[in-house]
DNA sequence: GTTGACTTTGCCCTAAGGGAAAGGTGTATA
DNA sequence: TATACACCTTTCCCTTAGGGCAAAGTCAAC
């Protein structure tokens, strides 16, 4: 039997981190005193601890390792199996994106050494006025949590790009996205997934040609705030309002497209020039 | 102006976040009405805002991104980049420590799904009783505090190293820590350095040749406590006891090795049989 | 018997907000 | 103009995984 004290040390792990895991139910002593209220281990809980310390180190949750425990003390290794590949897939996820985060703090860096100032990018995204042309656009609009964005990228435009192919329709251009919501984020409610065609069949809409705040962008999606944000002082400051939904178009395939940078999107705002009294 | 509504949409942040960033100081509105309350933004504050979530973006702490704001303001390019960089560094050695997670758990899978149990390498780590011989040891010996042992490996070892080639000294083995402290974690407190060499010269000492228990690992250091924890219960299976501190051998030179796999480091436990009476 | 190390419980604290409640406000529409 | 409804306010509690401290009880060694 080992008191906390040594059971911690042996396990690298805190007295008051055995206390808590003994609270929340993760590894209770083998043992308790009645009378003082003393915790003993039993030496063979060590590698139950050592498992838990290896789970941690893989980022779960204490809550998660207390069900792969479970699965691991019935020798469930199937389900152990998949959790761990899940984990490892969004370890993947977090890797790429710390790998992007720190690939762009170098070329922050880079500017800084040189004098220039981190966001004055911005005042490089440049804004055009552009006429678009009347389109009519086959679509799906959807109320879109924040969470399934991206898969539902994927799936409403498979849908739209199926209902092409099985119909014979004629595809004028790239896929867009129209943001119905005033909120201007994907994660907003209600959007709509839209792919232009020549004919007019039934679930198409026209839209006629407006006047347009246009800018591109080239990088990740989540550099589409600032292109927002540009966009809004362009208007504010050029006396124009914006008079229909924001939308984006998706210049390159985000599925094919690998590297962030070589992403584009083309982002328009309908707009008309406020009334001046 | 915008309503903190259309501020939040605007730069992707919650209002919650917004009236949060306004408690803590780190954006306040423009102009909040008096009489009711509300929070106005002006246009200008987006880039801020969208420096914010940039920062946000590296991981730096809120409070950190206040003191960065403020240099932004003042245009310290030259501190900005020295925060950059630095953080950077740090996220570096957590993309170091991530891909490695990925690959530990990656061999794990591996292991799942022929059927073999994840912490069977624990029974796979052998260990062999030893009598050690005796030595003489070059020491220097320390109270660590937690963070600094992997700098205090490099220093103290160092400076081992450099009276060795001063005082022409006749090396004799691996450099070793001893703990002293009953952690067996090289975060305890009293820690000893030392590097066994062939002459008795002031800052020496000798130790005789004990039994030991000892097991090899071939890992990165957060596996050492497993090999302790194994150690230990071997100690009580086979009815020995711990008579004197423990101490590793690195066998290779931390600071050469660049996989963790190939890093090996020999435990040892002085041991003696305990009195059946 | 004493001392110092160890253990107990209990309480408050962390970072960056999220959620909900209760109530006040702004504005578009009938 | 009345009303509906979206928007705004403050306040309170909750989250993760424990850390720190205090007061009091206990163990083991000398």
């Amino acid at each position: 039997m080992l008191s906390i004290g040594e059971f911690s040390k042996l396990c690298g792990v805190s007295t008051k981190t055995l206390r808590y895991y003994a609270e929340i139910g993760l590894i209770t002593p083998d043992d308790i005193n009645t009378d003082n209220g003393y915790r003993y281990y039993a030496i063979k809980q060590l590698k139950k601890m050592l498992f838990i310390n290896r789970l941690k180190s893989y980022h779960f949750s204490l809550e998660e390792i207390k069900a792969l425990v479970e699965l691991e003390e019935h020798q469930a290794e199937e389900e152990l199996a998949a959790a761990f590949t899940s984990k490892r897939h969004a370890m993947q996820k977090k890797l790429n994106a710390l790998a992007y985060t720190v690939k762009q703090m170098s070329t922050d860096i880079l500017n800084l050494e040189q004098g220039i100032p981190i966001m004055s990018y911005l005042d490089k995204i440049d804004v055009q006025l552009v006429e678009t042309q009347p389109m009519t656009l086959l679509y799906s609009r959807q109320r879109m949590t924040s969470a399934d964005f991206e898969t539902g990228y994927g799936t409403y435009f498979s849908k739209l790009y199926e209902k092409i192919a099985i119909d014979k329709l004629t595809l004028l251009g790239k896929p867009m996205t129209f943001y119905h919501s005033p909120e201007f984020n994907p994660v907003g409610n209600d959007t709509e997934f839209a792919i232009p065609i020549k004919e007019a069949v039934t679930g198409t809409r026209d839209v006629p040609g407006t006047l347009c705040a246009k800018s591109v962008l080239k990088g990740a999606y989540p550099e589409l705030t600032s292109v927002y944000a540009n966009l809004m002082e362009w208007l504010a400051n050029e006396g124009y309002e914006l008079v229909k939904s924001p939308y984006e178009v998706y210049i390159t395939n985000p599925n094919e497209v690998t590297v962030p940078e070589e992403i584009i999107t083309e982002v328009y705002f309908p707009v008309k020039k406020i009334a001046t009294t």
